[in-house]
DNA sequence: GACAAAAGTTTAAACGTTTAAACTTTAAAA
DNA sequence: TTTTAAAGTTTAAACGTTTAAACTTTTGTC
């Protein structure tokens, strides 16, 4: 059942039925009813491929993602998922992962209209195939330097800075931070923040591990600061998940948090406000990243030239209950 | 740039040039390696709007889902996502919201092979709508019965019952339910299978509360009966949120995990193995669901007539710190 | 070296839309 | 009324593939 169906239908031309598919004005208001009613008894719908063909637009907007159990990830897709629906397109999300091909399928300019990558994997790579396909895509909280490309994230240095002042304020002197992989752009930039703040202070870093954005990891480096018996009393982590970590090592040698150290984590994951204890931590201003990113892409998209540029979002402290002031001893 | 681009580069047609991306064997070896190198060189890849158009085919699964910070949702997403690619299939999520209309456009015969459902939110419309539509969909966690539907889900009841049976086996006699949502089928049945486990034992149940899956209900819920001053020994949480959220309300109110209480989980969310107290808790089969889910929509897509039926997964119970011997007073 | 069979290639039509250009009807103006 | 402009409709071509059927070349047999 096609457009040409509904044409015999409803005794007009298959133009005039196009025509009453896209809204075009250039139709009487009788014969845009006929059409209607014929498709409404055909229950027709246009074919999509076709439609895609034609035009050369799909009206899909492919994201890929790796890893979205995690609350930062979630809020972002969501965002985005809604502005882009608000606008007519529709998300398909893609999970990349080593072995999947999946990315392949979408990167495909006649698939998609364009791109957005969420901290992609292998994000060189892709920002190259990208490039060469000439598919428009925008970049959010990348991890590596792309400066001819509009990408969104969140000033990890002032997140860092704010952090690391909080935990001044409270009197701390002694002050660690555990960050993700080095490699990563936003760990530097926390770390950067982190020694820019003490450095204010008069004060010098307790030291810095490098470690994976894992609970498990976090756990490591508490238990081996623990049994090298060389304790800050302060600890920033650059993830919430590595701050659980922390806190559980602490725990089990009966160190409390924030009584004996006090913690900061990194991206208000879901439920680190509602759980024991409740963790301070860096919010990322996701609803922001992703209504730029999304508005950036359409702009892409509709031919607009931008001054290629990265737009930096400010962070916020959420202050709870992993940190007090400095026990006097 | 299209397969005419590639037909003329080669000195060969189309017709031959489409042989040779389809793999077709009617080509000598000699032009193949002529298109093969024509391709190259235009960097040549074929429109797939065109080629979904004429075979009626798109090789893409859609996928509906709700919620996927989770780590269920999670596991059986990226099971879903690995198997599909394995055969040749591309998995685009879409993320069902409540305003968002995006499954409308999901939800269309030509855009996608077939349709995964992942604990629809609008379920029995969702099924109507596809069996009105014709596209094959089979049905993953579903919370009503569909009897005439595709479906796998865990063995719900059985999950109840091993849960309750481990906590009678600990010595527990006064042992409460908390489910989600009563409107649901999973958590009726872990309820028919606590209910069932007790009394076997010659038990009664202690009470059965209904909340959301979410952390803070399970709070409300144990603060509730600690206003009331009337707290079983042992809870069974039909979800781990909710039992996290449980913890925490007897935790503030200085009763502690496992020592005065025991408390159950289900899901196995992420870390509630990895912070304290590890919770004990029912692992669901996502690996079997994702596979067993793929193989029946895929038998479905080919046209491959199958008694409809519910596959029924056994669930896991896993032991870990928040089960205790009830403690004698 | 002629002939048939097999292997490989091409022509032509189809998939279901949209769009520019041509045409026809209707409404307004003279 | 006729003329003209505006409004509405249709014809024809295009988008980039695949596929059946027709055709051509190669290979093998006698």
């Amino acid at each position: 059942m096609n457009i040409h169906d509904v044409a015999k239908k409803s005794g007009l031309s298959v133009v005039t039925v196009s025509r009453v598919i896209n809204n075009s004005p250039s139709v009487r208001e009788a014969n845009r009813q006929k059409v209607l009613k014929a498709m409404e008894e055909l229950n027709y719908q246009p074919n999509s491929a076709a439609r895609s063909l034609v035009r050369g637009k799909t009206g899909v907007i492919g994201m890929s993602i790796t890893n979205f159990n995690d609350s930062f990830y979630d809020r972002v897709i969501r965002v985005v998922n809604r502005k882009l629906a608000d606008q007519g397109y529709f998300l398909a999300l893609s999970i990349a992962e080593n072995e999947v091909e999946g990315d392949n399928f979408l990167f495909q300019r006649d698939r998609v209209d364009g791109i957005i990558l969420l901290s992609p994997l292998k994000e060189e790579e892709y920002v190259a195939e990208l490039k060469r396909k000439n598919i428009p895509f925008v970049l959010l909280d990348n991890q590596f330097h792309h400066e001819d490309i509009p990408s969104v994230v969140v000033d990890n240095y002032q997140g860092g800075y704010e952090a690391t002042r909080h935990l001044i304020g409270l009197g701390h002197s002694q002050i660690a931070y555990i960050g993700g992989p080095s490699v990563f752009l936003s760990v530097a930039e926390r770390k950067r923040g982190y020694v820019q703040a003490l450095h204010e202070a008069g004060l010098t870093p307790f030291g810095t591990e490098y470690c994976g954005f894992t609970v498990s990891s976090g756990y490591e480096v508490a238990k081996k600061w623990i049994r090298e018996d060389r304790l800050p009393t302060a600890i920033f982590s650059g993830d919430d998940f590595i701050a659980l970590g922390v806190v559980q090592a602490l725990r089990e040698e009966g160190i409390m948090v924030p009584h004996d150290i006090s913690v900061v984590g990194f991206d208000d994951q879901e439920f680190v406000g509602e759980f024991y204890p409740r963790l301070t931590t860096v919010r990322q201003p996701e609803a922001q990243m992703g209504n730029i990113g999304v508005d950036l892409l359409l702009k892409l998209i509709h031919g607009e030239v931008m001054p290629p540029a990265v737009t930096k979002l400010a962070p916020q402290l959420l202050v709870r209950e992993s940190t007090a002031s400095v026990r006097k001893t």
